[in-house]
RNA sequence: GGGCUCUUAGCUCAGCUGGUUCAGAGCACCUGCCUUACAAGCAGGGGGUCGUAGGUUCGAAUCCUACAGGGCCCACCA
C-alpha cells in the first residue's frame, strides 16, 4: 500500500489509543514478579478542563511512565480528579445565579444535589482530554476526592488526628473572602499594590482641650477602634499615656497605650487599634487586653455592632465616614497614598482580617519528618533549588486552617451537643451520638438533637491524602495495593502547590504509612507566552491544546512542549515548537516510506562494503546515545533526553545513515541489509515511544508484520551494549571530509549529481579506515587515491594534520586564496603562542597535571603542523620562518639604550605606517657603550618580556652595542615567539648584495668601533671588503643638543671625514642610530662621491621585507604607537622631536625598579 | 525589609568536582538548491570580552567578594 506523502496523525492517533485500551496495556496489578514503578496524577479540578500546564506536567508523567513500562517495571499511573470545593462552589453558584437561584435560599442538601448534578456532568472531561494526549494511565482505578471511600479516609483522618489532640478549635484572625463568605488560607491571598488614600483623623481627649491624630487607610474601621497606640520612645506622645480618647463617629471612650509595634516615623506616630480588624493590632490588643469589636457581617457589610452605618457595604462606609468626619470636622487631611492590599485568588475580593472560629490543625510536630526527609535527599526535589525554599517554609510552618465555610466538600465531622459549645467528633452519626451520650450522660439523646459543624475541610485535607487514598491505604492500610504500589517513585507537579500540596503530602505520608509517598518530586516550569505572560484564560494567550493536538497532533504537541522546558523552569510555549514536533513526526514518517519503498533482492553481491560500515556505525551510535538518554532520564533531564532522541534520529539515523545506505536509483536493497536497517528503526522507535508513543506504534507495526497482541507499548526498551567507541570517531572524520568536499561544491557550484575526485594527503590511512568507506557516497567521489605531494589546480581543506584536495577546472583566484590561508595561519599562530606560553611558564609546567601538559604539548604540536602545511600551500614560506612568525596585527617592538633609536623607529615608520612600534629607551642605562657585555644582555632579554608580553611579532634592537652583545642571546631567548632584527646585520647584508673588493668606511661610537663588530661580520662575507672604521665621539653630543644646521656643525663634520682613515672609500656606514640626523651634511662633504649607508633606512627596507615575505605585513592599524622609557626627564621627551619627527608622549615604565 | 536564585549567540537554554565536552545545543538568521523518502525538505555558513569590577590560582564561564539588573518565596507598615 501507497503510504501518503505526509503524516497524518488524526487517523493514526485513535486507532491505537483505542487498541491500546482494548488489549488493557494500561491497567496495572500488584505484580511480585516485577517491581513496581508508580505515579499518582496531580488530580485536576473536577470539572476543569485541560490547559497547557496540563499538558506539560501529564506529557512529562506519560514519558515517565511509558519508559517504566518498557523497562519493566509494573507501571502504574492512577488517574484522577479533585474536587476543589472553592472552585467547584463557586462555579455551582455563579451557574445557579444565571437560573436565578440564589444560594441562601437552598438548603445545604438541595445545594448539594445542584453540585453534584455539575460535576456529573461536567466532571471528567479533562480525563478525556488527557487521553487525546496519549496518557497511559489506568483508567480503571481514576479516584475522585469525594468518592465515597475516599471522603470516609478523610473523614477517619480528621477524627484520627482530632483524637490524637492535633486538631483544635479556635478564635483566629483570617483572612475572610466577604464575596465567598469563607476563610482563606494566607496562600490565597495575593498582595497588589493599590492607590488609596491616607486619612489623618482627630482623636479628642478625654477630659481636656487638644487631640491626637491618627493617620489611617481604612476610616471605617474606627467604629471598631478599642484604643489608640504610641511608640513608648516617642517624646511627643509621652503626656498622653494612659489618658483617654474619644473614638470619633462612635464616641467611645478608649485608652491611649504604649507599644514598640509602632513605627514613629510612619503617619504621626499615632496608630488606632482595631484588634477584630487587624492582625497586628489584635497581638496588641491580646497583649493589652483590649476589648474586640468586630463590624463587619459576613458579607463585609457593617453590623449592629458598628453603630452606625449599619448595612453598608464596607467601601460605601468607608466614604460616609470619611464625610461624616470632615462634617464633624475630626478630618485633618487626606494623602495619595500607596499600600498593598491582599485579594481572594478565588474570587479576587478584597480581603478582609477577620476573627473567626475555625478549625487548626497542628502542624509543628507533624511536620518534623517531613523537613528532615527532604533535607537529608531522601525525597528529592527536582530541581534541587526547591529545596532551600522548602526548607525555609518547613522550619516557619504555621498551623494549617482546615475549615472553609462552604458547603462542597468533606463536611467536618464535628456535632454539637444540645444548648452549648461543646462537641463530640465521630466518623458516623450512630459514633457521634454514643459520644454525645456518654459525654452528656443523657441516654435519650437522639441524633436530632445534635447540631453537625456546617464547615467542609479545606481541599487540601483531602488532596493531602492522595498517594495513600487512591490505593484505599486510609481504610485499609495493610491492602495489597498498598503495600506494593507505595510509596510512589515520582511526582510531577506545579512549583506553586509545593506548600500546599507536595509538603502536606509528605506529612500525612510520615504520618499514616511512616514512610514518604514519593522518591521524587519533579516541578515542573509555569508555560508562559512568548512574552513571559503567564498563560491563563483571562488573557486570553492560551491555546486550546485540542486545537493544538488537531493541528500537530499529539506527538508533536508533546515533543513541542518538551523541546524547551527544563525542569522547574519556565517553558515560553511557541506554537513554533509544535511545529517543529509536527515536523519531526514528519521526518520519521518519510523514513519509514523510504525504507519501504526498497525493492529488496536475495542478491549478496549487492552489499556494498560501505554498508557494512554504516551499520555498524549507526549501532554504535545508538548505543552511545542510549547512554546519553538514560543518564538524562536519570537526572529528569527529560529536555535533553528529547534533544538526543531528536538528533538521533533526524541527523544520525536520516542525514547520515539512511544517506549512507539508501541504494542507488532504482536499485534494488539486499534483504539482509534492509532488515538490519529495518531492526535499527525499530530500536529508534522504541527510544522515541515514550516522547511520541502514536508515530512510534505506528512505524513499529508498518516495520513489520506484528502479531495482534504485539504493540510497542509493552516492547522492551532497548539496552545500551558496549559500543564501537573507534568507529564513532572514525566516521566523525569522515563526515567532515564529506562537509568540506559539499562545502567546497557549494563554492565552486558544483551539482552534487556531477561526482568529483578526492585526493588526500595524509598522515595515517588508519584515521579514516574503514568509516572512509562512506566518503564515496555520501560525497559522490569518483576517484579517492591518497597522494604524496599537493595536488596543483584543487581546492584543500585540513581535517586535523591531513590535508584534502578536490580538483577543480577553474582557475583559483590567487589573492582570495592567500587570503584565506592567511587568516587561518594569523589564527593558528595566536593559538601556538598562547600554548607556547603557558609551556613556557615553570610553575605551570610544575603545577599541572601531566595529561595536561601533555594535552597543551600535542595541541602545540598539531599547531605548528597545520601551520607548516598552510605556509607551503601559499609556497613561499620556510618552515622556520612560519613556526617563528606572529600574527600581521601584531606589533613591533624596538628598543635602544635611549632615544635615539627613535631614528629607526622612524624610518620603519615610514616604509610600513599601518605597523603598530612599541618603542623602549633604556635611558636608566644610557649610555649601553659603557655597560660590560653581561650587563647590557640582562638588560635586553628584561626588555624583550616587555615585547613578548605585548606579543611583538618582531623585536628590533636599535641600538649599535646591544646588537653587538645580545642579538645572539636573544634570538635563543625569544626562541620562535618573535623574530629578532638588529641594526648590523641587514647592513652587513647589504654590503654583501651590493660591494666585492671595495672599501667601505664606517663612523660609529668609540665603543661600536672598538668592538669590531663590523670589521668581524664583514670579513666573514668573503666578499674581499676592505672596512676602514673612524669613532667620531663629538658627534652625539653634538646632535643631542640639536646642532644640525649651519657651518660649525658642518665643519667638524669635515673635520672627521677629512681623516685619512676613511680615505678612498666608497661608501660611509653611518654605524650610530643619531648619525640619520646629520645624513645630509655627510653628504654635503661628498658631494655625492661616496654612498651614505643609512643603517636605520637598510634596517627598516629589510625588516619590510620579511614582512612582506612572510604575510605578515600589517594592513590595518589596530593599536596606536606606545613610546616607553625606563628613565624619564622632560629633555628627553623634547629630544624625541627631533629623532622621531614628531613630539611624542613618553611613558615611564617601571621596569627597573 | 528577610531568605533563595539567576545573568553565557538574536531567542530559549546546556556547560558537573576550576584545565579538550571550553566557549556548546536547539530555534531563529544568511546563502545555494523543487537532488526520485521528506520544501513540514536538503546542503553550506555567519553569530558570544560567558552581567560589571576586583580577588584567589600556573590557569576562572566555573571558586570568593562587591556592585548592577531580573525572578521566586516569606513577612508586611497603619
Amino acid at each position: 500500500m501507497e503510504l501518503a506523502k505526509k503524516y497524518n496523525p488524526r487517523e493514526v492517533e485513535d486507532k491505537w489509543y483505542k487498541k491500546w485500551i482494548a488489549n488493557r496495556y494500561f491497567n496495572s496489578k500488584p505484580n511480585p514478579a516485577k517491581r513496581p514503578f508508580t505515579i499518582v496524577i496531580p488530580p485536576p479540578n473536577v470539572t476543569g478542563v485541560l490547559h497547557m500546564g496540563h499538558m506539560l506536567n501529564n506529557t512529562i508523567q506519560d514519558i515517565l511512565i511509558r519508559r517504566a513500562r518498557m523497562q519493566g517495571f509494573e507501571a502504574c499511573w492512577v488517574p484522577g480528579t479533585d474536587h476543589a470545593s472553592i472552585a467547584t462552589e463557586a462555579r455551582v453558584v455563579n451557574m445557579l445565579k444565571e437560573k436565578g437561584i440564589e444560594k441562601n435560599s437552598l438548603t445545604r442538601q438541595e445545594f448539594l444535589k445542584y453540585a453534584w448534578e455539575w460535576k456529573e456532568k461536567h466532571g471528567g472531561i479533562i480525563l478525556e482530554q488527557l487521553k487525546k494526549l496519549g496518557a497511559s494511565c489506568d483508567w480503571e482505578r481514576t479516584k475522585f476526592t469525594m468518592d465515597d471511600d475516599y471522603s470516609e479516609s478523610v473523614i477517619r483522618v480528621f477524627v484520627d488526628l482530632y483524637n490524637k489532640g492535633k486538631i483544635y478549635r479556635g478564635v483566629r484572625m483570617v483572612n475572610w473572602d466577604p464575596q465567598a463568605k469563607t476563610a482563606v488560607s494566607d496562600e490565597e491571598v495575593n498582595y497588589r499594590e493599590v492607590k488609596s488614600k491616607l486619612y489623618f483623623v482627630k482623636y479628642k481627649i478625654v477630659g481636656e482641650e487638644g487631640d491626637i491624630v491618627v493617620a489611617t487607610t481604612r476610616p471605617e474601621t474606627i467604629l471598631g477602634d478599642t484604643a489608640v497606640c504610641v511608640n513608648p520612645a516617642d517624646e511627643r506622645y509621652t503626656r498622653f499615656h494612659g489618658k483617654k480618647v474619644i473614638v470619633p463617629l462612635v464616641n467611645r471612650e478608649v485608652p491611649v497605650i504604649a507599644d514598640n509595634y509602632v513605627d514613629m516615623t510612619f503617619g504621626t506616630g499615632c496608630l488606632k487599634i482595631t484588634p477584630a480588624h487587624d492582625i497586628n493590632d489584635y497581638e496588641i490588643g491580646n497583649r493589652f487586653n483590649l476589648e474586640i469589636i468586630d463590624i463587619f457581617n459576613d458579607d463585609g457589610t457593617i453590623s449592629e455592632k458598628g453603630q452606625v452605618f449599619v448595612g453598608q457595604d464596607r467601601f460605601k462606609a468607608r466614604s460616609l465616614a470619611a464625610k461624616q468626619l470632615e462634617e464633624d470636622g475630626l478630618l485633618v487631611k487626606i494623602e495619595e497614598y500607596v499600600n498593598k492590599v491582599g485579594y481572594s485568588e478565588r474570587t479576587d475580593a478584597v480581603i478582609e482580617p477577620k476573627l473567626s472560629m475555625q478549625w487548626f490543625l497542628s502542624m509543628k510536630e507533624i511536620s518534623a519528618p517531613a523537613l528532615e526527609n527532604v533535607v537529608n535527599d531522601n525525597i528529592q526535589l527536582v530541581p534541587a533549588k526547591f529545596k532551600n525554599t522548602y526548607k525555609h517554609w518547613m522550619e516557619n510552618v504555621k498551623d494549617w486552617c482546615i475549615s472553609r465555610q462552604l458547603w462542597w466538600g468533606h463536611r467536618i465531622p464535628a456535632y454539637y451537643l444540645p444548648n452549648t459549645n461543646e462537641f463530640v467528633v465521630a466518623e458516623t452519626d450512630a459514633e457521634a451520638l454514643e459520644l454525645a451520650r456518654k459525654k452528656t450522660g443523657n441516654a435519650q439523646l437522639t441524633l436530632a438533637d445534635l447540631r453537625q459543624d456546617e464547615d467542609v475541610l479545606d481541599t487540601w485535607c483531602s488532596s493531602w491524602l492522595w498517594p495513600i487514598a487512591v490505593f484505599d491505604g486510609i481504610r485499609y492500610p495493610d491492602n495489597e495495593d498498598i503495600n506494593y504500589y507505595y510509596p510512589t517513585n515520582v511526582l510531577v507537579t506545579a512549583p506553586e502547590i509545593l506548600f500546599f500540596w507536595v509538603a502536606r503530602m509528605i506529612i500525612s505520608g510520615y504520618e499514616y504509612r511512616n514512610d514518604k509517598p514519593f522518591s521524587d518530586v519533579y516541578l515542573t516550569g509555569i508555560v508562559r507566552d512568548a512574552k513571559r505572560r503567564k498563560m491563563s484564560k483571562s488573557l486570553g494567550n492560551s491555546p486550546d491544546p485540542l486545537d493544538l493536538i488537531r493541528d500537530y497532533g499529539a506527538d508533536g504537541v508533546r515533543t513541542g512542549m518538551l523541546f524547551s522546558s527544563p525542569a522547574g523552569n519556565d517553558l515560553l510555549f511557541d506554537v513554533k515548537l509544535c511545529e517543529q514536533g509536527r515536523n519531526f513526526s514528519n521526518k520519521i514518517w518519510n523514513a519509514l516510506r523510504l525504507v519501504k519503498g526498497w525493492n529488496t533482492t536475495n542478491d549478496q553481491h549487492t552489499i556494498r562494503e560501505s554498508d557494512e560500515v554504516a551499520i555498524e556505525w549507526m549501532e554504535a551510535r545508538i548505543n552511545q546515545v542510549l547512554l546519553e538518554i538514560d543518564d538524562h532520564f536519570g537526572k529528569f533531564r527529560i529536555s535533553d533526553a528529547l534533544l538526543s532522541v531528536y538528533k538521533l534520529i533526524w541527523d544520525d539515523f536520516c542525514s547520515w545513515f539512511l544517506e549512507a545506505i539508501k541504494p542507488d536509483f532504482e536499485q534494488p536493497i539486499a534483504l539482509i541489509t534492509r532488515n538490519r536497517v529495518v531492526d535499527i528503526f525499530e530500536k529508534l522507535m522504541k527510544i522515541a515511544h515514550p516522547f511520541m508513543p502514536f508515530i512510534s506504534e505506528e512505524v513499529y507495526q508498518q516495520l513489520k508484520d506484528r502479531a495482534d497482541s504485539d504493540s510497542i507499548v509493552i516492547a522492551a526498551w532497548p539496552k545500551p551494549e558496549n559500543f564501537n567507541k573507534e568507529i564513532i570517531e572514525k566516521a566523525q572524520k569522515a563526515f567532515e571530509v564529506v562537509a568540506n568536499v559539499r562545502n567546497i561544491r557549494q563554492q565552486k557550484q558544483i551539482s552534487p549529481k556531477e561526482s568529483v575526485r578526492l585526493f588526500a594527503k595524509l598522515e595515517n590511512l588508519e584515521t579514516y579506515f574503514p568509516a572512509s568507506k562512506m566518503i564515496w557516497r555520501l560525497a559522490n567521489i569518483s576517484e579517492l587515491d591518497i597522494v604524496t605531494e599537493k595536488i596543483e589546480n584543487a581546492m584543500s581543506f585540513h581535517i586535523g594534520a591531513d590535508e584534502w584536495f578536490v580538483p577543480v577546472n577553474m582557475t583559483i583566484d590567487r589573492d582570495t586564496e592567500i587570503d584565506i590561508v592567511q587568516k587561518e595561519i594569523d589564527y593558528l599562530v595566536g593559538f601556538l603562542q598562547s600554548v607556547l606560553k603557558k609551556l613556557d611558564n615553570e610553575k605551570f609546567v610544575n603545577n599541572a597535571p601531566a595529561n595536561v601538559l601533555e594535552m597543551e604539548r600535542k595541541k602545540g604540536h598539531d599547531a605548528e603542523k597545520r601551520i607548516v602545511g598552510l605556509g607551503r600551500k601559499i609556497g613561499r614560506i620556510t618552515i622556520d620562518e612560519i613556526v617563528s612568525m606572529a600574527r600581521a596585527t601584531d606589533p613591533i617592538g624596538i628598543f635602544d639604550s635611549g632615544i635615539g633609536g627613535l631614528t629607526v623607529a622612524r624610518a620603519v615608520k615610514r616604509v610600513l605606517p599601518e605597523e603598530q612600534l612599541i618603542y623602549f629607551g633604556d635611558t636608566a642605562h644610557l649610555p649601553y657603550g659603557d655597560k660590560s657585555t653581561a650587563a647590557i644582555q640582562a638588560y635586553s632579554i628584561k626588555i624583550c618580556d616587555i615585547f613578548l608580553q605585548r606579543n611583538c611579532k618582531v623585536i628590533l634592537i636599535a641600538c649599535n652595542s646591544a646588537s653587538a652583545a645580545a642579538t645572539d642571546l636573544v634570538t635563543e631567548y625569544v626562541s620562535k615567539r618573535a623574530r629578532v632584527f638588529n641594526v648590523i646585520d641587514p647592513v652587513v647584508n647589504y654590503l654583501r648584495e651590493k660591494y666585492r673588493e671595495s672599501t667601505i668606511g664606517l663612523i660609529g661610537t668609540k665603543q661600536t668601533v672598538g668592538s669590531c663588530v663590523y670589521d668581524n661580520k664583514t670579513a666573514a662575507l668573503g666578499n674581499n671588503l676592505v672596512l676602514k672604521s673612524l669613532a667620531t665621539p663629538l658627534l652625539v653630543p653634538m646632535i643631542e643638543e640639536g646642532f644640525l644646521q649651519g657651518d660649525i656643525s658642518q665643519e667638524i663634520i669635515n673635520e672627521y671625514l677629512k681623516k685619512p682613515s676613511l680615505k678612498d672609500i666608497e661608501a660611509l656606514i653611518l654605524g650610530c642610530t643619531h648619525y640619520p640626523l646629520i645624513k645630509e651634511q655627510v653628504r654635503n662633504y661628498y658631494g655625492g662621491a661616496v654612498e651614505i649607508i643609512d643603517s636605520s633606512e637598510i634596517v627598516a627596507a629589510s625588516l619590510k621585507a620579511f614582512l612582506e615575505y612572510n604575510l605578515l605585513v600589517n594592513t590595518k592599524r589596530v593599536a596606536d604607537d606606545l613610546f616607553m622609557v625606563s628613565d624619564y626627564t622632560e629633555s628627553f621627551e623634547s629630544l624625541t622631536k627631533l629623532f622621531f619627527g614628531e613630539q611624542v608622549q613618553l611613558e615611564k615604565n617601571t621596569l627597573w625598579e
